[in-house]
RNA sequence: GAGCCCAUAGUUAAAUGGAUAUAACAGGAGCCUUCUAAGCUCUCGUUCCAGGUUCGAUUCCUGGUGGGCUCACCA
């Protein structure tokens, strides 16, 4: 919208022998609507970028006393301020033109169609079974799913997969972890074991199965303080060392001893992963597993070694990212196990069997940077069709403030429920301490709790880490979540009381001059809404919507405090109401993007 | 040691190489017989250091300093 603004003053600019045009926004609204900077005229003429601005606001304004050339009645005023020519645009007229404009796109305005045609499979979340989901899964499901929805609204066809490493060391320090159960974890254990005690797979087998019984919650939480205790004497004694590189070979060759231990865990793990999706509003297409990738991973690898991609190296087999200016990796360990290398190149053939993307979007920490380049560089080599489509989207780091880094294994992780359920409790405390019953029901306390965690991991750049306070970074007032589904419910409940009030004359309308700053303001933020989720898709990062929402809601309430809508005269009112139902589409819809739901009343 | 990333008010974050560096939170002062005070208005306060490129640098380059991450058989 803003682009056919734009291209009215290029045109006028043009008119008055201006070739190369770009536009800039002046610092406040008092200093004009849109500015032209002369910079470039100015080096061009090799004169002042200062005099070039106060000759050009001349010259414009000498053809527009004349009425020649001047096409746009969207230009109320021309003024050079310093380097910039300002034009100061009609309130009446850009309200009529960006709501026109509006209302004929209806459901497509900000939606694109670069992506037609095209296919793009976004990998997230990526959450370890047998292993806590902590803070930085959840960011990167919030962040992963708020991608999607930008690449979905410029018309890619976008596949949601999720890559889950169900064998590999971690699982066997949790199996390690099961056969060594302290007293006061308070699971009845057969044959009374003291702390410590080694129990035998039958055993942890017996153990799984009275276990199975309890909620979902306590089977994690089984599972989760197994694989600390795992972890910790890994790093701690030898023969712990020795155990678990055993069951880990267990797991590579599907032993038997193991089955009904691994399924279970891994089912059970699975099953809370699927809560917290669900209770986020993600879902999945296609499910990963390292457990399907790691044979064809070995085979893979060994084809590129005939090929001479890969090299052996201490036994191992490594590719030698060092001839490409990266570092070699181990993709064979030297007992011949894939790595998490080896098992990538699979994942990535079946990301092009399964699906025919233009682009493969890896959606995951900036800790494995080094590791995709060379990864990419590895798979260039062995399966072409690759080439360029492969990308790893860094995501930031939720940190959190003041505190240690988190770690499962040492046991002091906050878990994505544990957070969202904090979050839910603090709203909880809100709506007690206003002391109003708003009978707000189940379903808005949730989609409160969603807003206020999406929108503080979203609000930062992509691949800005965020530093985690979990007093403020969550909170509930100022640039967070609750308060853009605060504006959206206002808007609602005022259309609600219009409709009361309304004596349902079909209006016409008629928009006069005396629109006010505020709704001038208003209306250029909208006119701006579809750049803004096309940087989002251009730039792979949400957090552009996120910052226009806010901007967006902060303008409304500037409005909302000095233009009363429904007080205002009848033509005054009906315009007013037509503008914050266009305010409401578009911020339903960009926080839709960012996987935000809105509520009716809070 | 090498490579990559980062450094902006007290704090958390903005700013296609452009105007007076922008918000939120925290601090201070106000505003609810008036469409939801999870709000609004006012106020205090900021570019790590040294060079360089440029008409112009928070932004680009070089060198420091201080952090984070990665660098062979973990994921």
């Amino acid at each position: 919208m803003m682009k056919q603004i734009e291209s009215q003053l290029t045109q006028v600019l043009q008119a008055i022998g201006v070739e190369k045009v770009e536009f800039s926004t002046p610092p406040n609204s008092e200093m004009g609507d849109i500015a032209f900077p002369c910079f470039w005229l100015a080096k061009k003429e090799g004169k002042s970028p200062t005099d070039v601005a106060t000759e050009l606001a001349i010259k414009f304004n000498d053809a527009f006393a004349k009425e020649d050339m001047i096409q746009s009645s969207l230009i109320k005023e021309v003024k050079a301020f310093g380097p910039y020519v300002n034009f100061f645009l009609d309130g009446a007229e850009v309200a009529s033109f960006v709501l026109n404009g509006i209302t004929e796109e209806g459901e497509q305005y900000g939606m694109h169609t670069e992506g037609k045609g095209k296919q793009v499979v976004i990998e997230f979340g990526c959450p370890n079974p047998m292993k806590v989901f902590h803070l930085g899964h959840l960011k990167n499901l919030v962040t992963g799913e708020s991608v999607v929805r930008v690449f979905e609204n410029a018309g890619y066809d976008v596949k949601r997969v999720n890559y889950q490493g169900d064998v590999g060391l971690h699982i066997a320090k949790v199996l390690y972890g099961l056969q060594t159960v302290p007293p006061s974890d308070g699971i009845p254990a057969k044959g009374g074991t003291d702390d410590g005690q080694h129990l035998t797979m039958e055993e942890v087998t017996e153990q799984v199965r009275m276990v199975s019984s309890r909620i979902l919650k306590e089977r994690v939480a089984f599972l989760g303080k197994a694989y600390t205790r795992g972890a910790n004497a890994y790093e701690e004694n030898k023969d712990a060392q020795k155990a678990i590189a055993r069951l880990n070979e267990m797991v590579y060759e599907r032993d038997s001893s193991i089955q009904e231990v691994y399924t279970t865990g891994r089912q059970w793990s699975l099953d809370y992963f699927d809560t917290i999706y669900k209770k986020l509003g993600s879902h999945f297409d296609r499910l990963y597993f390292e457990s399907e990738t790691y044979e064809r991973g070995v085979e893979l690898v060994e084809e590129g070694k005939q090929k001479g991609i890969f090299v052996e190296s201490d036994g191992a087999v490594i590719f030698p990212g060092s001839e490409y200016d990266l570092h070699d990796r181990v993709f064979l360990n030297s007992k011949g196990y894939p790595t998490y290398e080896g098992k990538e190149l699979a994942l990535a053939e079946k990301h092009f069997t399964d699906f025919t993307p233009d682009q493969v979007i890896h959606v995951v920490g900036k800790e494995q940077t080094g590791y995709f380049q060379v990864v990419f560089k590895a798979l260039e080599q062995l399966l072409p069709q690759t080439t360029g489509k492969e990308f790893h989207l860094v995501g930031g780091y939720l940190q959190l403030k003041g505190e240690q880094k988190m770690s499962s294994r040492k046991g002091n992780v906050i878990s994505g429920d544990e957070l969202l359920k904090e979050v839910e409790e603090k709203i909880r405390q809100i709506l007690a301490e206003r002391g109003e019953d708003h009978g707000l029901s189940e379903e808005t306390i949730q989609k409160i709790t969603g807003a206020a965690l999406k929108y503080a991991m979203l609000k930062a750049d992509v691949s800005q880490d965020v530093a985690f306070d979990m007093e403020e970074s969550v909170s509930t007032t100022g640039d967070s979540g609750p308060y853009l589904l605060y504006i959206v419910a206002r808007i609602l409940s005022i259309l609600e009381k219009a409709q009361n009030t309304s004596n349902k004359k079909q209006a016409i309308f008629n928009i006069q001059s005396s629109i006010t700053p505020e709704e001038k303001k208003l209306f250029l933020l909208l006119a701006t809404y579809p750049d803004i989720t096309k940087r989002a898709v251009r730039e792979y990062d949400p957090s552009h919507v996120a910052k226009y929402m806010f901007e967006l809601a902060q303008a409304f309430n500037a409005f909302y405090a000095v233009c009363p809508v429904l007080d205002a005269e009848e033509e005054v009112k009906e315009f007013r109401i037509l503008l914050i139902k266009t305010v409401r589409d578009v911020m339903t819809r960009g926080l839709l993007l960012l996987g935000i739901e809105t509520v009716e009343k809070m």
